[in-house]
DNA sequence: ATACTAATATTGTAGTACGATTTTATAGTA
DNA sequence: TACTATAAAATCGTACTACAATATTAGTAT
């Protein structure tokens, strides 16, 4: 499970609260929310807290308030849906199969992309990131340090890219490796490392500087993981 | 000029200020802000409308508060560069040519692959919409009109996907048009339309669906549009 | 010198009051 | 009867005050 806001204080609770409820449907589109003072009331914390809060889930995209009318919740049309907190609300109950596949199809569009990307500019500190990741894969002696190591590996590659903007994509890639990782703790329990040949070409063309090389040796990464997916839903079928 | 949020209410006002004054460098990240009472009088805000300004900052992880240490600016890697203010905060005072460079390189990595999707699995309502858009730029009858209803055709690719996550990304492709529709304001006056045909060949191979025809067209009209702008660029240090 | 304790400054939360705004209802008029 | 305009009510928006929680720092004792 992709990590998400810590509840550690009391609006923060309310985010996380709220924002779950509407993701997940619970609190459809078009909903009118109970009058702040109601809703202060019903979640035992004051209404200076409860705004606080719904002032974050505003700019989220997820509800919107008018003087006199009240608080409705927005069409998913205008949620920021790569917001990490948003992406992971949408994975706390099991993800759709249908949102795991445009997940994937995120990762098809963004990693060849970056790898591409890393391999044209990147500079000896983010390589030297990327072969520290990549060694702790290799030695990853369980699957959840191997599973450290992975997103640490990807985060780098993002980051050799020099574009701050593909470096925000992370969360997308962060909430699908996550997810993945959950999704995958028992069938590929004693094989975990098999990808990792599919990561030594991706190092290997970026520290070389072979743009289209690193580009076709991630989509091939990613083929893969898709692959992956794809007969564990089968195999859960058969279940 | 991409429009921000518009400061309608107080707080909004304080979002925008702050936002602008961090993004833009004028409040250096490590910096400690001034305390909340402070800072609020400065603004000539009460502390409670400053504090639901603070969170939504926190919220794209401009800032970060702690008790008795104060709010600190966060360094850029934690900015949610992705949010539509964020983007829009960084091109109000000209964009850096970096920066613009960046712009291009998310287009490239963004547009094909949405272009490919529309084609794999657009419905006819988006086909239709797709349609609408391309005809209303060939009507443009002036810059201002083509400039929007070129927006229109990018978001409607982008819808086409029918991912979501995908279409959130639009607020990045908003930026970008919207930063090369101020700076070409004067340089293309005359020829806004120039780059009609590479819409017609994009749209004509999603409708007949043609992936790769798709994102090879919008991959020229990417890479047109950067030309155009790298010549926008040689002009100025000409003139 | 170090560890522990207490004072202190800042954010976090609560509660109340009032202003702004928009919907809705009511009344007046054609 | 229908429509316009005016007034009233409900909700969010903002301000202010008070206090609690927390982390830093200084001070004190071992």
């Amino acid at each position: 499970m992709p990590r998400s806001t810590p509840p550690r204080s009391l609006h923060g609770h309310v985010i996380h609260e709220l924002g779950k409820r509407i993701v997940s449907g619970q609190i459809a589109p078009g909903d009118l929310l109970p009058r702040e003072e109601t809703l202060a009331e019903q979640m035992s914390v004051s209404r200076t807290a409860l705004r606080e809060a719904m002032k974050v889930l505003t700019a989220k995209g997820l509800i919107e308030s008018r003087p006199k009318v009240g608080t409705r919740v927005r069409d998913p049309r205008y949620w920021q849906q790569l917001d990490a907190d948003v992406l992971a609300w949408r994975c706390e109950n099991l993800p759709t199969d249908d949102f795991i596949e445009k997940l994937i199809e995120m990762r098809e569009v963004i990693e060849p992309a970056a790898s591409a990307a890393a391999a044209r500019h990147c500079d000896a500190d983010q390589l030297a990131r990327l072969e520290t990741a990549y060694a702790a894969m290799a030695d990853a002696a369980d699957h959840e340090a191997w599973s450290a190591a992975d997103l640490d590996f990807h985060e780098a590659i993002l980051a050799a890219t020099n574009n701050e903007l593909m470096m925000s994509l992370f969360a997308v890639i962060e909430t699908a490796l996550g997810t993945f990782f959950v999704l995958s703790a028992r069938t590929a329990a004693g094989q975990f490392k098999y990808s990792l040949p599919h990561h030594e070409l991706v190092l290997e063309a970026i520290r070389r500087r072979r743009p289209e090389a690193a580009r076709r040796a991630m989509q091939r990464l990613v083929d893969d993981s898709r692959a992956n997916m794809a007969q564990r839903k089968h195999g859960r079928k058969n279940a």
